[in-house]
DNA sequence: TGTACATCAGTGAACGCGCGTTCACTGATGTAC
DNA sequence: TGTACATCAGTGAACGCGCGTTCACTGATGTAC
């Protein structure tokens, strides 16, 4: 028992200054803006302490995309299992994920502000992220049976194409009264709509490479 | 003669100060991270001469999106000028634009970096914008032949997914060497092909909605 | 189990710095006669 | 054209503030014997 107390107390306070700067942000500043200082002050610790966790802003930053990627990932692993057992479910993947991402609002609040934001170590580790989803969901793509009419170059704009469309989308998920207009479609619907035209463009695409191959 | 001098000297400086605030985004921070101080020394002029222009930083960001809307609405001009005298152009119209993106980068890196970032009042002045854009390419939509088969609900969807695409594409067409791999298609290119997936899906679309309507 | 020593998360004070904002001012530009 | 006054973009000094970072420290936790 008294083997683990002191690294576990550590790693609470560790997790504490990473909720902190989450919920710093939601009241709707930048990561960047948020200051060493208000992290510490929410947290209950003296600025000084800080540095026993992380060895500045940026670091903390990046493990916060770390964890916030696990988040993400969760979120795909649970619509996948789903989209094995239905068929064609953008209905029900849609739904799964949106749900995700308002039960953690804050992390995906984090990747919508930063992906393009301030810190350029942060922007370039979400970069990295987004670039290993689209790698996956090509993978994906290539197996589809309907979509074996693609050449390899096709998978991956298509699947940059969704993973994109998702990212642009969560923004209006995230705060869905926000940017609704009354007599639009809901965000979670307008989302399935924007997947349904990108993949039934990928379903009837033959053909139209061979006429803009000369770039 | 002596008529404008004094008032032309004043707009002169304002530009500089716009200009001066680009500039300095383009290191790399997001304008909520540029202080009012580095603009009135990149200017020239001393800090307390910068309310002369504007009450705050606030202000000079609103008057900055009203600047990059127009640098980008010409780009829509250009690019439905070709259109016109074209038939099936996302070719030309995206190397028309992506050409535009290039001359005028640092207009439109402003629009990638701070579309979701700091400054709430101008994360809220490019949402209008883009909606503007959506609305009008919505209009559009709606007069092409091709798409008639489409309700108004869809129009409205699939302008967004087009101008959200375009807004997304943005970094990369900015900055072309940095995100691509040498194995991928040009920004540009990967840009036209994932219109061309939306714009077949969209022509392709009669039927599903019938399917969906239950959500 | 008890004791003597080591570790180290968190303390509290201090530092120099760039920030936004205020103020009375200057002097060139502009206007009235 | 010349003179007297008004305007106002830009000046320069000063302010209080929160910031990130340093440092020697404390005292609870952990280890060796």
């Amino acid at each position: 028992m008294t083997l683990l107390i002191r690294a576990e107390k550590k790693q609470q306070t560790r997790q504490a200054l990473l909720d902190a700067a989450l919920t710093l942000m939601a009241d709707g500043q930048g990561f960047s803006a948020v200051s060493l200082r208000e992290v510490t002050r929410q947290v209950g610790i003296v600025p000084a302490a800080f540095y026993r966790h992380f060895p500045d802003m940026d670091a903390l930053g990046l493990a916060l995309v770390e964890q916030v990627s696990s988040t993400f990932r969760e979120a795909i692993r649970l619509v996948r299992r789903n989209e094995l057992e239905q068929y064609g479910a953008i209905h029900a993947s849609v739904r799964i994920f949106a749900e995700y991402v308002v039960a953690y609002r804050q992390h995906f609040l984090f990747l919508a502000r930063e992906q393009y934001g301030g810190s350029a170590a942060v922007r370039q580790a979400i970069n990295a992220m987004q670039r290993d989803f689209i790698t996956d969901l090509e993978a994906d793509l290539a197996l589809s049976p309907r979509l074996s009419h693609l050449g390899p170059e096709d998978y991956e704009v298509l699947a940059s194409l969704v993973v994109k469309t998702v990212f642009t989308t969560l923004p209006e998920l995230i705060n869905p009264h926000e940017s609704h207009q009354p007599d639009s479609r809901s965000p979670a619907h307008q989302l399935e709509d924007k997947l349904r035209f990108i993949l039934i463009g990928a379903k009837h695409w033959r053909g139209i490479k061979a006429r803009t191959d000369g770039d």
